[in-house]
DNA sequence: TTGTATGCGTTATCAG
DNA sequence: CTGATAACGCATACAA
């Protein structure tokens, strides 16, 4: 693969670098007839100029790294669909790492783009990052950083995330609204996560607020993934602690607990009522269908993606903020108790 | 963000640049000490090499783009997650951008990435994609590309593809030994698309194996989505035509078709059996867990990424090759008639 | 209006 | 063993 560069535009032409250069950029002054001919030939010539030449002179790589747990969960796919929409309008690059939920891959997928020269970071964390000292000297070394969703909670950076506690308020208050009683809320794992302990506490608060007892075994450490649900599920039955609502971390504990109550002859939303939590694909198709909260994924990729070229292009004057996007409550017959 | 390059080092130790260079590329021989020192200060400084620099020497960008139709569908993010894996390790960089079904945003991409002087192009063609001419002309000028899942039938390029006709094939057979005869094969659309076509050969072939009548009626084009099933499903309970077992082209389509005839009353798989195809993470637990064709997504990007590395190293040494991988078929309930 | 020279950060080729 | 210098492709200040 050779490319034609604007030396041999030149050679071709009889006519000096710069001057081809100044045809492509329209700065300085140039004959118009020059400037067309130079453009004319060097499209013919199949000119396209070297973006790392530019870098190299901009000394920025015009990369923007994305540093998310895992690619297979779709909603990280979608928010990167978000960015990789802004950024490329206007003309970043976007690199996508994935850290497998794993602490010491999310560093070592930093690092690298470090290396890599980003103008900057976009990142989710893994579930069992607690350490984000070196996210800190980052942002002190003056690297611009984007977080979202899974966010360092003590540092002071940019952040994008979603009202967790609001909405999981609501879906409380919906299990509550339809009738349910004795809640049981499937919660995730680290007690460390904001988004775990968001939930939980929209949870209690939405309780509370509605004058229900509320204990310790009423909040189980779940886990994220179906088979989390199902473990859980199969112990409630087996413990006889049949609530008549769950309202879980996400979608797949709802799904897998579901799916666990009604092969026990359990009548969804009869004898327990569903609420699970950032609508999965397969919410609208379970049977019964099952309430969810939606999160704007696309856009908190939108939001991402502008905070980052902000910060990139405002480096020294800028400040740190937070912005909380809201969802909504998608309603469907797995909690639809028709009182 | 001011960056440290050699001359920074090379200052601070009143040296040259070039003996700062020799430090880091234990090439020509320089002093241990020297070498040392400056591997010292220059960690201390907090030095990183400019990949740009290195790049513009190099005259390649290490970069290699990945064009998708859609990164929503799982398929492709897991494909991806396989390529990034080899590249990483090989040093390349993935710049992904998805074409959303489009041929002219698929164009878009091709063209941007070439304006990024990629190494070479990893891709995927869209649904609707026919005109493959540009393409050939990006392999007759020398730019590695490797095709892979949705490739240009016509093209003698390189590619990655799924034995979708054998597997189509072992599918309705599967479904015939379940003591099926009536099936109905729920098609993509475009006749144009290696994968609906083979798929649908596969379906053929093993009807007329066991010497199955076939008809026009029972070869249905229905899309490729969830609400696709559905409507097809409809449109037969409407029209009276009930088969007894049904192999679709897509895991989607499958699951659409499978919740309406449930909802209609029929028992699966005692009335109709279903077989999906591309294993979607909703078939095992749907109800009753979806029979599927897997295919190794993750191999297919591994593969791919090590066709296009050779590709890149081996520039006017190789031939384009065509490998075709292997899948499973997942039995499941959906399918068991236990006869 | 155009050409010359310099520099972006690095490596490589020569001299020394 | 080390230093000066040219080159990668491009942009730009300055000179003509």
């Amino acid at each position: 693969m050779y490319h034609i560069t604007i030396k041999d535009i030149a050679r071709q032409l009889n006519v000096s670098v710069s001057t081809v250069s100044r045809a492509f950029n329209n700065k300085s002054d140039i004959k118009k007839e020059t400037k067309e001919l130079i453009l004319h030939t060097a499209k013919k010539m199949g000119y396209k100029p070297n973006p790392i030449a530019k870098k190299l002179i901009e000394r920025r790589s015009y990369n923007i790294g994305l540093v998310v747990p895992e690619f297979v969960n779709p909603f990280f796919s979608q928010v990167s669909i978000g960015v990789q929409e802004v950024l490329a309008k206007k003309g970043y690059q976007l690199l996508i790492t994935q850290s497998n939920e794993s602490y010491e891959t999310e560093l070592l997928n930093v690092k690298n783009l470090e290396n890599s020269m980003v103008d900057g970071i976009i990142m989710s964390l893994t579930r069992e990052t607690d350490n984000t000292l070196y996210y800190k000297e980052l942002i002190q070394q003056g690297l611009p950083i984007v977080f979202f969703n899974r966010v360092p909670e003590k540092l002071n950076a940019t952040k994008v995330i979603f009202n967790d506690y609001k909405w999981a308020f609501f879906a409380t208050e919906h299990l509550i609204q339809q009738g349910c009683k004795n809640i049981v809320h499937l919660k995730g794992i680290s007690a460390s996560q904001t988004i775990s302990s968001e939930r939980s506490r929209g949870y209690k608060d939405a309780m509370k607020k509605h004058k229900l007892s509320l204990n310790q075994n009423q909040i189980i450490s779940t886990g994220f993934t179906i088979n989390d649900g199902k473990r859980v599920a199969e112990l409630m039955i087996k413990n006889n602690q049949i609530p008549d609502g769950i309202f879980a971390i996400n979608d797949d504990v709802a799904i897998g607990a579901m799916t666990v109550f009604k092969t026990h002859g359990y009548k969804i939303p009869k004898d327990i009522a569903f609420v699970g939590f950032t609508e999965s694909k397969i919410a609208p198709i379970m049977e019964p269908p099952l309430t969810s909260v939606i999160q704007p994924t696309c856009e908190i990729g939108i939001e991402v993606a502008k905070l980052i070229i902000h910060q990139i292009e405002n480096e020294n004057n800028y400040t740190p903020q937070t912005i909380t996007l809201n969802g909504q409550l998608n309603i469907r017959a797995s909690s639809l108790r028709n009182i």
